[in-house]
DNA sequence: AATGAATGAGGATTCATTCAT
DNA sequence: AATGAATGAATCCTCATTCAT
């Protein structure tokens, strides 16, 4: 390859598409090809040189707009999330007169909606996380930081769910168990998706959930009596 | 990865440690270096130079043994695994005596049993899981055909506990969330070792599989009618 | 200078410190920057980039108050030579009804003051003068030129110490032999301050001076007879 | 430039000088290169792409031989200053029946031959003597460390020549400014090289350490009544 | 049963400089 | 009187792999 950067220059001199861009646009063509790059080929796949090519600009343009690959990523990763943090807010709309069954099981649904949102930014992410790399951290912080969100709405539309029949650490023990279910469904799925129906499968986890926070709260009373 | 990485070779190697070793050792010494530095960094964080220092075998050494990385790192998969399986096996004596209940939930302290097992082992192949490039599959493959097999070994057992209440597409299901769940708890530890007590987190899993198996049953039932 | 420097730049700049200084001022703060930095570094050491975050302001602010980098470290010189040969005139004081030698130990400590005065202007300036590429010399001209200048001067005094005892030549080397051990002491004491106590050095070349200068005109007796 | 490396690829196959040399020579390919390069422009100037294509090796392999390039400079000094080491044993041969002064000043004239046997050398390691910077310090620290060795040797033979006359301390004073006006001058024959007389400079340095010497052990006659 | 030496391709990042606004 | 954005060339260095010995 070698020649093939930028544009490719071709004939004589190439003024041609010298967009003297408006920053903020270039910012979001890098991104979107650093975004696409690294949900195919993630954090070690993702060269500046193919996001340079990609996006069309050079690769010390990319380094104008972000500190490092490192940041880089991190941003991707940033905006991937509150992109999908919008979408699943429209999507959701707020029902009412349903049971409390019912309504649990539409959280769960919401969940499973969430992961084929956003496979690219989570597939990403779980590779980060399963990460244990010395340096280079940011973009590992970032997802972190930005799960650490999503468990903590999670836990908080279960505690609605669960007011009275629950407390706080089983509350957050069923948090942590939906969460790992989904991971672990997403990834299921991910190598193998003929193998996984999800919504099936989030119908059974809801209610295996539902199982788990009745014997949770059967045990309590076994323990306060 | 950039410059001044944690490691360094240092120029023509000394001539230091000429142990002459007898073939099977020196195989024995990349595979141990190639499992740690893998466990940590992944697949393309663990370059061969890397291998070559922390095992104390020049890098060519490493292609006498291995035919390539991804061969090296295929054969770090399956050696973890066997012994990861010798040890689960070691590990569990079989009960007699117990309920149906309690036996299911020793199963299922089995599955926690190993994960804690062979951290490294499942840190990498996930990592490998997720990823998403064409070439280089060797690795890959090693891993999704060993967790295959796992999957088929609990399948089996799961169809010996629920013999007459499920079916078998019913008992793959719950095998297949059990597997998720426990990869998603796996990860969660792995993140945050402090936020996830496993032994908890599996016996919960638990009561929400058998809580899953009933409302499977009933859902049978209700349909056979 | 490969990766991972000392300086971070931090993407687009952030608009904090819009000063919108009055042009004179911006001027100044970019050779503050530059003199502390080639000061420490050297030619190449000084990255425009450096300067301009040390400086505040952006790269392209330091193409508007400089034609190159070049002509930036020129001025850098010139400015910190300015600033020396200031504080060189308040400093001494003419002194009167002295002795020849109490007089001329008197210009010799000036010399030593000259060093302390102004390091880094020094340092920077024997780092160009040793320097042999062929661009890019606009600095080391301007180095020499100033230097030629305070050479000058020595040897005006000298004549003046001198005169009737030593010839035109005698003078030159002479100075030539002074400039040389300031040179060769400022480059001591840079490399181990603790080894050399300037004072005490220059007091003893002030003593191997005079010694020199009696051999010379010894010399110049015996081949006058 | 871009594909002005190692050897040319002209025509078809290149295998025509794979020489798969031995190694030794290879490395001395490499630090001749190095040598004569960082002699002309400075640690800066000496980029691994000029070294490898002045060596005729790729520049993958002169990582091979050196750690980096600081390391790689760091020999360069090393390399140079044993040889010049060498060629100054050989050519000062012990001489006899001279007095004191005579003795003194073939030592000095020794010195000054030091100079322009090594002028490469001496000009890279008093640039890097004269930067500040934070890392890569290798090769400056190797300078520093061999010329500890010059000095010291230097001070063994000034006491011998001054021995009854002169104390330690006195003897190591004049050392150093013996060797801070054997780099001044080094500097000014660098600077304009038809401004300065070596031989002359040396043998005027010569009277004024003696003088110098004188009045150090008046000061001590003084000192001790 | 190894290994010293080499290598081309590519890695991330910094360089001095430009130019439209 | 500036500056945000861009850029091509160069920086040091690491990569997986090869091959003669």
């Amino acid at each position: 390859m070698a020649a093939a950067k930028t544009a490719r220059k071709s004939g004589p001199r190439r003024a041609e598409r010298k967009i003297r861009a408006h920053g903020e646009e270039s910012r979001e063509r890098i991104l979107d090809a650093a975004t696409q790059i690294a949900g195919e080929r993630g954090y070690d796949g993702t060269s500046v040189a193919l996001v340079s090519e990609r996006s069309g600009l050079p690769a010390s343009s990319i380094y104008w707009h972000f500190e490092s690959k490192d940041q880089l990523i991190a941003a991707v990763i940033e905006r991937s999330f509150h992109r999908w943090l919008e979408r699943m807010h429209a999507w959701v709309p707020p029902r009412e007169g349903e049971s409390q069954e019912e309504l649990f099981e539409a959280a769960i649904r919401r969940t499973a909606a969430a992961l084929t949102e956003a496979p690219d930014f989570l597939r990403l992410g779980l590779m980060l996380a399963l990460e244990r790399r010395p340096q280079e951290a940011t973009a590992r912080r970032m997802f972190l930081q930005v799960r650490e969100r999503a468990y903590k709405g999670m836990v908080a539309s279960y505690e609605a769910f669960f007011a009275g029949a629950l407390d706080a650490a089983d509350v957050r023990a069923l948090a942590t168990l939906t969460m790992a279910a989904a991971d672990g469904l997403f990834i299921a799925q991910e190598v193998d998706p003929a193998g996984v129906d999800l919504d099936d499968a989030f119908q059974l986890l809801a209610e295996a959930l539902l199982g788990a926070a009745k014997a949770l709260s059967a045990r309590r009373d076994r323990s306060r009596r």
